[in-house]
DNA sequence: GATGAATGAGGATTCATTCAT
DNA sequence: AATGAATGAATCCTCATTCAT
């Protein structure tokens, strides 16, 4: 297709890409090696150079996806400023906004009780919902106490999540897009103020730098 | 409800439980009929007696799963009682506890923008985020403009949806079940206390009925 | 093809028939399904409704050729009359002759080490071997030492055996069909005269019930 | 032979030797240009810098490993010295003992009837078979007519091959390894025994140069 | 209503081979 | 001489479905 043959591994990442989009889209079990080879351009054969087959792409896939979304949420706790929790948010959104297919991928995952998640997991998921990694006890914590704020933090991901795994059915459902800029925005607003609200008495005076697109 | 319970609804009835759980397991494509029909103690073929095929299999499940989580949500409103949101919570979480598959069951499909949700959403989803269902205008909407009421309802369907369609991820990195009975009484608490702070200044008085099995 | 269809377990009959012709031509690897099922009449899928898999197929074509073999070789020490040993041969070449691709598929297994065989040759091959079934100490013991014992009955083993297996070469090189009539009894012949050399001083002349045939 | 060892055909003959190996193990199609490729520590393309294909490669090894047997088997006649038959043996075994899995080459191929062996064969086993090129009718007529010498011959290609192809086998199901040096010499000295007592009646003293190691 | 058997289509994967580098 | 990448064909096997019994 392209006059120089795909520069080495370009090859492998426009693989990815699409494997992606597929995965996501219809599961493991729906997305076909025949169509992620055929969408690439390339014989199923040649998906067999880059990945160890079906299983090791869709674990590729999710490495490359859920490893920045974990330096992400290590990183965020050491934002110590006024407007941290809006920064955080605006954050989280916004990564996900770029890759807006990862939440669907982790859930897919996540609903079969598939061994990748669980590997990983054990240390994602439990320091963060712990309060290990995020420490939100100063801010969060007023209304809730110690043992409540795991309940917290899953609250958070799974509204969070939601809104990128619904997409596909929002958008026929209702008169907007929630993966449009637009649509994001709005949301990012939306869950600024309510994290004002569940962190205690918030007035929804939006606090510093929430522009949805500052991180990306 | 049938006096004599035939044992030829009884069969089809298995079918169902069994493919439901298939179907929300791995999903529609994860999810074989040699599969269903072995777990029924069955033939393959013997499926096709009592539904038109896969896809009729699969949509008889969201069927019977659907259904009556609609007829619950327009119920809802009626009971125009102080204490209307604490009930209003244990009531899903109840009717949810009592089939904990059906939120993966929606989840699945709604990530693989299946026609079945969007045909039938149109008359679920958008009354209720657009508020025609649930007048939550009096209850929650004091810090809320009128065009944020969606946003809080589809975060209120997220949260509840991610702690099922979650739960078999959870069960494994956390250290309880979040669908055992203490499980889901936990969470139908916390929420309750959420919605005292998302609804406004709520102090965290339960008010009146929410004990997380009186409905079931 | 045929107009009724095929009496029930008649076609897993046909499909042993076959496989073995194809595995023992072409060995295990060599031999496809699809060729199997093609000269069965039947789609691939077909074979899989008979049995478990390639592996499973093979096992019961080996199956089928190698117990009737370790019964007729178990049965023969009860013969305990003179020319017991002219007999013995006649009986397992007529055995082999009926079931002339028997040893090829011995064979190929033999080579591959594979573990079919060497599940079973230790019930089988060690007794043998190790005079405990045939006891040959009385007839061919007296040039022989006790310990000699396993070579000689290896060496009639494989001299049997190579009659069949190399025929196949033997057909185009030579100018005769070691497996025709003909050639089996020349062959039957020539073992049973060489038996009485082995087993000491023969002198040719022919025992008693060496006919070739007379077993089958 | 060459003085300095060129690494090129350095290569070739490892490949040579790892495809000889795989090929007598696993027959022409159950080895693969991957596995042969990746034992050599080759990428699958560099084989087809050294040789046509698959075949190619194939019948080189069948070429290294036939052409010294041949040239062996016409020269054995030469020695006519007592003792000859005894040689004869010990030097066979020998040769093959060097090169072990040549029986299984050539079984392999004789039994799928490849054209290989039978192009080459008519020019090997018939003379031999036929009485051209051993004159075994001084030595070993005596107990058998002029048309039953091409059976004697067979039968002790068939036991000497046997002894080697069967020997993967044997060795998991005895308790020795047939082609130990402990076994190829218990072996030979047996074959030498059995020789004397094929070729008329002898008493078991060895004749001559019986060493099973004197030739290679 | 139940099912064994059959099947075309499609599943993932491996095959031997080629070619530009 | 070596190889990474590509590939069409073929591998074994599973899929959902049908149909005669």
């Amino acid at each position: 297709m392209q006059s120089p043959p795909t520069p080495a591994s370009d090859t492998r990442e426009r693989i990815l890409d699409v494997a992606e989009e597929l995965f996501a889209d219809r599961g493991f079990n729906g997305a076909s090696m025949r169509d992620i080879a055929g969408r690439c351009g390339l014989g199923q054969a040649s998906l067999y150079n880059h990945f160890e087959g079906k299983q090791g792409l869709y674990e590729a896939v999710l490495d490359r996806g859920v490893t920045p979304l974990l330096e992400l949420m290590q990183s965020l706790p050491n934002r110590d400023q006024p407007g941290q929790v809006d920064a955080m948010i605006a954050s989280i959104m916004n990564h996900l906004a770029s890759r807006p297919r990862l939440p669907r991928l982790i859930q897919h995952e996540a609903m079969t009780g598939g061994d990748y998640l669980i590997r990983i997991a054990r240390s994602w998921i439990h320091p963060l919902v712990e309060g290990g990694v995020i420490d939100l006890k100063r801010d969060v914590g007023r209304p809730w106490q110690e043992d409540e704020l795991p309940l917290v933090m899953l609250a958070w991901l799974y509204m969070m999540f939601g809104h990128f795994t619904m997409a596909p059915l929002m958008r026929e459902v209702l008169d907007h897009d929630p993966l449009s800029p637009e649509g994001l925005a709005r949301q990012t607003r939306f869950f600024q103020k309510l994290a004002r609200l569940i962190t205690a008495g918030g007035d929804g005076t939006p606090a510093s730098t929430g522009d949805p697109h500052e991180d990306q």
